[in-house]
DNA sequence: CGCGACCCTGGACGACTGTCAAGGAATTCC
DNA sequence: GGAATTCCTTGACAGTCGTCCAGGGTCGCG
């Protein structure tokens, strides 16, 4: 009926999905280079060895695209900071290990979390963006508050703030360290690091 | 020899200064609508009783026009935000004050504070905003380091948090705060304006 | 081998963009 | 009054954009 291959069932049913993420992965790289508002698809074509029509053999428009990107940065993101953090057991070691894990992946990522923060500003005007936003959101939330939780554990306090309170603290800390980073200040990254120390145990007052 | 009146000598070097003005207030309008991504110069116009050319003849390019809009706006907001916290002679109705405040302004502007978050954002990748972008972060930022000098004041106990930090924090919770009232959520006022009061003593543990 | 199904190319489409210049309209000045 | 300056409109320009499609490849199965 539908033209478009939205489900394969030949090979594994992989060959097309693998190819969705080569295809979104170059697309993350672009992105995080230029930015949602100047990126093109056949910008995004230029980094593959592909044309710029076999995006749209592979995705519905450059919506899905985007969209089927921004997930694919959460699965990485998150994942890799909670091994960061889960290693800790004492309280201070959990908020220098908290520290540290933020740092890292700014110096690590500073590209990618860019491009998360610019979409989730596009996300305050195209709707189509809101869904993925917020789950990503979600899971940010929830990373950050297994820390918090942990350092509840290990001091035997219990945290005074709410879960997405917390979220929004850390979020405001680091999104202030990506700014100078970028900017080419060589203390935002140790700023960091000392900033969510300083942060963690703020949240037990 | 320039063919653009850059200084404008004729009647009180006004006429052209307010034309301006009026052009980048119409702008800010169609800007806090759009976003920056999918606002184009036409579109500005149409929000204008002029037509579109006359963008060019008041301002050099877009990004100047963008430029100067953003400069209006950090003139407008600041600055109204200060009289509602310079009230206060206590401790407490400084931090009732402070929330109050925030609160008032994303109800009242959440337009405007959605566009100030995508610049800032934009000016992530584009450094021709860069410097007008962290010129109003500095504002910003002094306008809530006044708000902990106050409370530092009243309470005879000086803060244990550095400027940049506490800006931060209150950035994160505004950010948190804006996309969930523009999202539809009615909690989300009252939630910045608790949170807001429950920020403020934590920045002196 | 031959025939489909799948994969990809490259060009074309209409719409939209920022920019600019030519010229008409309005205003101001002498 | 006329002339000069300022203001604004209009239309065009060279690009770029997302999207679509006709047509070649390429691959694997019968």
């Amino acid at each position: 009926m539908t033209s478009s291959p939205a489900h394969a069932r030949r090979s594994p049913a992989d060959k097309f999905e693998d190819r969705r993420r080569e295809l979104a992965d170059a697309a993350l790289v672009t992105l995080a280079d230029l930015g949602y508002a100047r990126t093109s698809l056949r910008t995004i074509a230029e980094n593959t060895s592909f044309s710029h029509g076999v995006l749209h053999y592979y995705f519905r428009d450059k919506v899905e695209l985007i969209t089927y990107c921004v997930q694919r940065y959460k699965a990485a993101c998150v994942q890799r900071y909670d091994g960061v953090v889960s290693a800790a057991d004492t309280a201070e070691g959990l908020a220098t290990a908290c520290g540290e894990g933020l740092a890292a992946t700014l110096r690590e990522d500073a590209l990618l979390h860019r491009l998360w923060y610019d979409l989730r500003s596009q996300a305050l005007f195209e709707p189509a963006f809101r869904a993925e936003v917020a789950e990503i959101d979600d899971a940010l939330q929830a990373m950050i508050w297994r820390v918090v939780s942990g350092y509840a554990e290990l001091t035997g306090r219990a945290p005074t703030v709410s879960p997405s309170f917390a979220y929004a603290l850390f979020d405001g800390v680091f999104g202030q360290a990506l700014a100078r980073h970028l900017d080419g200040s060589d203390a935002a990254v140790d700023d960091l690091r000392a900033n969510a120390r300083d942060l963690l145990p703020r949240l037990f007052t």
